[in-house]
RNA sequence: GGAGAAGUGGCCGAGUCGGUUGAAGGCGCUCGCCUGCUAAGCGAGUAAGGGGGUAUAAGCCUCCUUCGAGGGUUCGAAUCCCUCCUUCUCCGCCA
């Protein structure tokens, strides 16, 4: 979320970021109801100043009574006054109500504006209206050559026993996958892998959140209210499954003030996630690619702003790490504006090689959200000085998602016989070599 | 699911026959003093959000709101009433 005084004063700023990312939203308007907004504001707050000070001066008047009336005085007097300045307050309150119920709906109105304008992209971010405009920044590995055709590893799974893509669709429906002996275990292996690296190599502290996120949550991270489609629900009681860990992970500290000595915070959480890829029918309908339930490792900061974009690239190499212990060739593009996710300030996706279709295939996308998102879930710290407290800067990224790895693991590392060797550092948790479709009961 | 108790500032914790209580006290933190260093000690300061004015790098003045959330009673509510949420204890159920 924006800050309203920011778009007030940066009204430039604001519109160019607009119009970069192709969205259009009446800021005029916007402003507009926000001047209507503040001088009601001035109204209700003159005559609630009035109303406590009447208040205040009733209660003066009544400590007098009390004393008059201790001391045997006569009280008729001032007990007239204290009933008429009653009377009169009583006014003011029925004014302020009247206002306030003019007041309730601007407000209301302004905060679900504001929560629909995305974040404003960093400068370093090309300009671009679509994905087009993506930049290769580097990449690692050459595409993977064979000798042979490859096959995609849909066919392989099948064959090998290891995806049962029709059992999975008789169990839930299509876009969920049933994983069996070597299958199941590569996923298991790659979560251990991911988690053990980032926790043992790069200082992420491991946590297991809920599964299941509220409203609050979700509009905190930037879900809701712009992507409800997207997600599945719970109906009967107001609770999502998280389309990514990002969700539970940013809102372990909504509402907190983190102390400055314990910034950066870097959080890594294994979990299900779960989309409905609503507007996706027809891409990627075969295979482990786009999955309503899938597994990711994923990785969250909370900085100090000036740190941010420092960090942002280390959180990004750190998810890099991943690829090149796996051995899987892959490339790193920065996002245009136009293709930039609706909270991020900046963006690289990690394109990992597929040799099924001999291209590049996101694997992990690493944000820099800067303080939208820390503005919505009020996530601030306090500097060492002491002084106010100020929002942090929340980054994310995959590290990696699991389904898509284990593709690509199955692609990369297949053989002419259709066998997958299985890369050197998944060995200890496999415990075994190579995928035959005779191992492991499958 | 049933019965009971509780939810106050960065933290702990006072505060009900409603009225200078935005909130005692303590801890923590900041600044200063003291001491060869440290510790202890002494003094001062220290909630957040928003509006307006002034200055515009900070700042200063002023008002409003906020004592789990929302509603109600009242001239006035942390304090009374209602609803909801959360936590704890006991019972039931369960992996």
């Amino acid at each position: 979320m924006l800050d309203i005084k920011f778009i007030r004063q940066n009204l430039d700023v604001v519109k160019k970021a607009l119009d970069d990312r192709d969205v259009k939203i009446d800021l005029a308007a916007l402003l507009d109801l926000d001047d209507k907004r503040r001088s009601l504001l001035i109204d209700i707050e003159d005559r609630r100043a009035q109303r406590n000070a009447n208040s205040q001066e009733v209660g003066k008047l009544m400590r007098t009574i009390g004393r008059l009336k201790k001391e045997g005085e006569d009280t008729a007097k001032i007990t007239g006054d204290v009933a008429e300045l009653k009377r009169l307050t009583a006014n003011i309150g029925n004014e302020i109500e009247l206002l306030e119920k003019k007041l309730r709906p601007l407000t209301e109105k302004i905060k679900a504006q504001l929560l629909t304008i995305p974040n404003i992209p960093n400068e370093s971010v090309p300009i671009g209206l679509d994905e087009s405009f993506n930049q290769e920044v580097r990449h690692w590995g050459e595409p993977t050559k064979f000798d042979f055709e490859p096959q995609p590893h849909w066919d392989l799974g099948e064959k090998l026993k290891i995806f049962d893509f029709e059992r999975g669709a008789k169990i839930a429906r299509s876009r969920f996958t049933l994983y069996l002996g070597a299958g199941a275990r590569l996923e298991r292996a790659l979560i251990n892998f991911m988690l053990d690296t980032h926790t043992d190599e790069h200082g992420y502290k491991e946590t297991f959140p809920p599964i299941l996120a509220n409203e609050a949550s979700l509009i905190g991270t930037g879900q809701l209210p712009k992507m409800a489609e997207d997600m599945f629900r719970c109906q009967d009681d107001d609770l999502y499954l998280i389309p990514t860990a990002e969700v539970s992970v940013t809102n372990i500290h909504r509402d907190d003030i983190l102390a400055a000595a314990d910034l950066p915070l870097k959080y890594v959480a294994y979990t299900p996630c779960f989309r409905r890829e609503a507007g996706a029918h027809g891409r990627d309908t075969r295979g482990l690619i786009r999955q309503h339930q899938f597994n990711k490792v994923e990785l969250v900061k909370f900085t100090r702003p000036e740190n941010s974009y420092a960090e942002h690239e280390l959180l990004t190499r750190d998810a890099e790490d991943i690829l090149q212990k796996l051995g899987l060739p892959y490339r790193v593009v920065i996002l245009a504006t136009g293709d930039l996710s609706f909270a991020a300030a900046k963006c690289y996706d990690l394109e990992v090689w597929m040799p099924s279709s001999g291209g590049y295939k996101e694997i992990s996308s690493c944000s820099n959200f800067e303080d939208f998102q820390a503005r919505r879930a009020n996530i601030r710290w306090r500097p060492e000085a002491g002084g106010k407290p100020r929002f942090v800067h929340t980054i994310n990224g995959s590290g990696l998602a699991v389904g898509r790895t284990v593709a690509a693991i199955v692609e990369n590392y297949q053989q002419a016989d259709g066998t997958i060797i299985i890369p050197e550092v998944l060995r200890p948790y496999m415990k075994i070599d190579l995928i035959t479709g005779s191992d492991l009961q499958s």
